[in-house]
RNA sequence: GCGCCCGUAGCUCAACGGAUAGAGCAUCUGACUACGGAUCAGAAGGUUACAAGUUCGAAUCUUGUCGGGCGCACCA
């Protein structure tokens, strides 16, 4: 039995209850989600629900009556040793050795689709990260969305929906012009126009211009910036993507401001969303009422002198992407764009669509970091811009992914880069991989000494140390955590999970010896133990994976 | 001024309205001539910024105050 079947087995109690004419309650008092909880406290058994206590009220009974009437019917229940109420109404749930100790046979058998659930089956997700200019590096802003961004994908899958990840250029507007003159200026030797862009990158950019078409410095002064500002693009453009792929996020689609606008899909946007009545024209220019939806002020799409914003771009880009059949568009955003959530929303509901259900824009706080007690600033004009690349170098892909994706985003990130490159537990990485390259070496070493624990027999109920009992119940609550990550838009919940989880291993592993030794011989127990291993060692690298971060047999 | 986010141990941070608020780091004390000591066992450390309220129960929800971050364009 999993923890699901038992929160399954609680409501089915409920109702049973109410049908017997023990308690009176209407359909809609009945929880639909009945929680089930792991106690910290080993007294308090393998899983605690607070049900009694939910219904106790509506029902007109005390808790503890209610907690009776439920505790009766999952006695007889096979697979559970005890319930007790306890406290409030808390009932204490005991399962027998065996039960619990199924979930290590069903985690091998599942293999790499232990975690993957149905939550969002049939659903399309379309997750927005990033989309960044491209007129420089990736750096420390983006770094956070770049790993977080990712996790969600790869957890909403996990939770069986469609995902496509998507990276929007804005490749169009006055900065992309100052970007090419930058260039130009570095490559013809004259002074950076004001505005423009200084960091060191921009001579690199300047050189290999230059170097890949050097015909371009003849080209006519009042149509060379042009030239430049295209051959830098390409170049920063592909550096990005080659800077995230490294980086173990893969965007499925990059999509242009400029293409937007070339494929007539502005065009098509603004139609869409004049149909549903929310455009009109006033001072010479076109606006969108966002107003009618929680907006500060309306917002303009077509200036005074007959071009298109920026937030033109943004509504056609979101019409199109509903065009495209996705359910819901979510959006990453840093903490210095939450002013766009309100209208981002309300562009969604000018298209007819509900701003509730079909878009979602997510802020992120921004990230800080220190180095020798320092705080390194971000700086694009000073020139000291800390870039991911950088932040790969110093601390490696994986550290540096984890360390941005186990906290929560809501709150601003203060890294410290010295203790990230240390292999302390302040990087707890190291200690979730250490887990797997251990278990790793003694499967390795089982299968050294030629057992062959797959095609033993697995005894279940020999599991019944508290270590072991403890792993089990680790390993059996990763499907429930990989359901509230994906509903939540919350990847550190995973990353929390995978820390406790390796704990529970390294304590079993401590005290409970798994291949023959001076004092064991090989027997059932080494087998079942064997199971165990095994089972821990999928839970870890499954739960990594949906991290992007690598699970090593050696370190 | 208005809006969003945050305030939890010395530090960095957890905790889908649940039982005694938890980890890591730092400090102190222990554990292998058997599977990886990048580990484990233990000690110490708290008025969850403050004040009211909601309820069986609040770090969590509501309101207010204080403190910090960010934002309020016919820029992109």
């Amino acid at each position: 039995m999993t923890p699901e079947q038992l929160a399954t087995a609680i409501r089915h109690a409920v109702v049973e209850a109410v049908e017997a004419g023990e308690i009176t309650l209407e359909p809609s008092q009945i929880p639909s989600d009945v929680t089930v909880d792991r106690p910290r406290n080993p007294e308090h058994g393998d899983y605690a629900t607070n049900i009694a206590m939910q219904i106790a009220k509506a029902a007109g009974v005390s808790p503890r009556v209610a907690a009776d009437l439920v505790a009766h019917r999952l006695r007889v229940l096979a697979g559970i040793a005890s319930v007790e109420i306890a406290g409030p109404g808390f009932l204490n749930i005991t399962f027998d050795a065996a039960t619990l100790g199924e979930v290590a046979r069903a985690v091998v058998f599942a293999g790499e689709m232990y975690g993957s659930i149905d939550r969002y089956s049939g659903s399309r997700f379309n997750v927005e990260f990033i989309s960044a200019n491209p007129t420089g590096p990736l750096h420390l802003g983006h770094t956070r969305w770049a790993a977080v961004g990712d996790a969600i994908a790869r957890v909403l899958v996990a939770a069986g929906a469609e995902v496509q990840c998507e990276f929007y250029i804005n490749d169009r507007g006055a900065q992309m012009d100052k970007f090419g003159q930058s260039i130009e200026a570095r490559a013809m030797g004259t002074e950076v126009p004001e505005g423009g862009y200084q960091g060191a990158y921009v001579d690199t950019l300047a050189r290999q211009v230059v170097a890949a078409d050097p015909a371009i410095v003849q080209i006519a002064e009042s149509d060379r910036w042009q030239a430049f500002r295209e051959a830098g693009y390409g170049l920063q453009l592909r550096q990005q993507q080659d800077t995230l792929e490294a980086f173990n996020t893969h965007f499925d689609v990059w999509t242009s401001e400029r293409s937007l606008h070339a494929s007539g899909a502005v065009e098509r946007g603004l139609a869409h969303l004049s149909e549903h009545g929310h455009v009109y024209e006033s001072e010479g220019a076109v606006w969108l009422r966002t107003t009618d939806f929680d907006d500060d002020k309306d917002r303009v799409l077509v200036k005074a002198d007959g071009e298109f914003t920026y937030f033109a771009s943004d509504t056609a880009y979101y019409v199109d992407k509903r065009d495209r059949g996705f359910d819901v568009c979510i959006y990453l955003l840093g903490a210095d764009h939450h002013g766009y959530v309100n209208r981002l929303r309300a562009v969604a509901a000018c298209a007819g669509d509900n701003p509730d259900v079909n878009i979602e824009v997510l802020i992120g706080q921004l990230v800080k970091m220190y180095k020798g007690g320092e705080e390194v600033r971000l700086s694009k004009r000073a020139g000291n811009i800390i870039t991911l690349e950088d932040l790969v170098d110093e601390v490696g892909v994986d550290a540096a992914r984890y360390s941005l994706i186990r906290y929560p985003v809501d709150s601003p990130l203060t890294l410290d880069l010295d203790l990230l490159v240390t292999r302390s537990n302040d990087n707890p990485v190291f200690y979730v991989q250490y887990a797997h390259a251990r278990i790793s070496s003694v499967l390795r070493n089982a299968a050294d000494l030629g057992i062959d624990w797959r095609t033993s027999d697995f005894e279940p109920a020999l599991l019944t140390h508290d270590r072991e009992t403890g792993l089990l119940g680790a390993i059996a609550e990763f499907p429930r955590v990989v359901a509230t990550a994906a509903e939540l838009r919350e990847p550190h919940r995973i990353a929390r999970y995978l820390e406790e989880l390796a704990t529970a291993y390294h304590k079993f592993y401590d005290v409970c010896r798994v291949l023959p030794g001076a004092d064991t011989e090989l027997g059932p127990q080494t087998y079942s133990r064997l199971w165990l291993c095994a089972a821990a060692r999928q839970t870890v690298a499954n739960g990594l994976a949906m991290l992007g971060v690598s699970a090593p047999e050696r370190m």
